[in-house]
DNA sequence: CAATAAATTAGAATTCTTCTAAACAAGAAA
DNA sequence: TTTCTTGTTTAGAAGAATTCTAATTTATTG
């Protein structure tokens, strides 16, 4: 990590009104300095153990929703028995690998949905959401 | 309810080789007797509850896995916290009213998915799952 | 430096779901 | 029918993910 790094991280977290603490540090930098992430709250918590960053797991659900709140991130629901959260918060779309749990992107001009038919009464959307499910080709 | 439709759930637990027991009979006809529904394991229980037949939440829960795995149902999830089952088997759509909990299907030639982009090397779809999420207009 | 408010934390609590192992009921065989 | 076998149900315990509580620590402000 160049030293810019950190305080391009640190003005990023003082743009969302947050402050710069050290545990916020440190997830920012597991979080946004290598390429896009789908991370859960558990997987977090030891890459955080693996950096040698003490922080307690109550502390990574607290920061996980205030950057989603702070739009830093967004949850993506894929699996009805945990989270997952997404450095990407570009409207895009998803491939699901079923057996390993994991998450790719499909950019959002990839791929196109069509004919939404009119939305329920007093609605409008909030966001439309694509998952391709998939596994491995049985051989 | 006919002498008839209990014939036919009956009829349709067998064919999944399902015995038809007191239990699946009542959640067969809770589920199927009344159009499509969405939902979850403990709204079901609540149902039965109402219609006064005696059944264990970890039956409900049995039973909707087994008849999920029949064929009978489909699991759809739009919501991290909990699970939610369909009576609509067919490949659709949904929206999903964010406020409620509620699902809402969008029939499958309504609504136009294209473009996937290739599919990650040595897998095939099992799914493509659309979740419009819709939030009441504020005023 | 205080003072104040925000953030972190351990551990308890909550919620949804699954498991365990014993009792019970359904279908098959006799 | 009765008996046998196996599938099903169940209460309650256990598990997993997440949230809450309330005490401590840290960051910022004056
Ligand atoms: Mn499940
Ligand atoms: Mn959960
Ligand atoms: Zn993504
Ligand atoms: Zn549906």
């Amino acid at each position: 990590m160049v030293q810019s790094e950190l305080a391009d991280l640190e003005k990023k977290l003082r743009d969302a009104q947050l402050r710069p603490t050290k545990q916020r540090l440190a997830l920012a930098q597991l979080l946004f300095s290598d390429g896009n992430r789908h991370i859960t709250a558990e997987r977090l918590h030891s890459d955080a153990m693996g950096a040698n960053v003490a922080i307690s797991l109550a502390t990574i659900y607290n920061n996980l929703h205030q950057f989603t709140a702070a739009g830093l991130l967004r949850e993506v629901v894929v699996d009805s028995s945990r989270s997952y959260f997404d450095t990407n918060v570009m409207p895009h779309h998803h491939f699901f690998h079923e057996q390993s749990g994991t998450l790719e992107d499909i950019e959002k001009n990839d791929l196109k949905v069509d004919n939404i038919p009119p939305l329920p009464e007093g609605t409008e959307i909030s966001s439309v959401d694509v998952i391709v499910r998939v596994s491995s080709t049985r051989r």
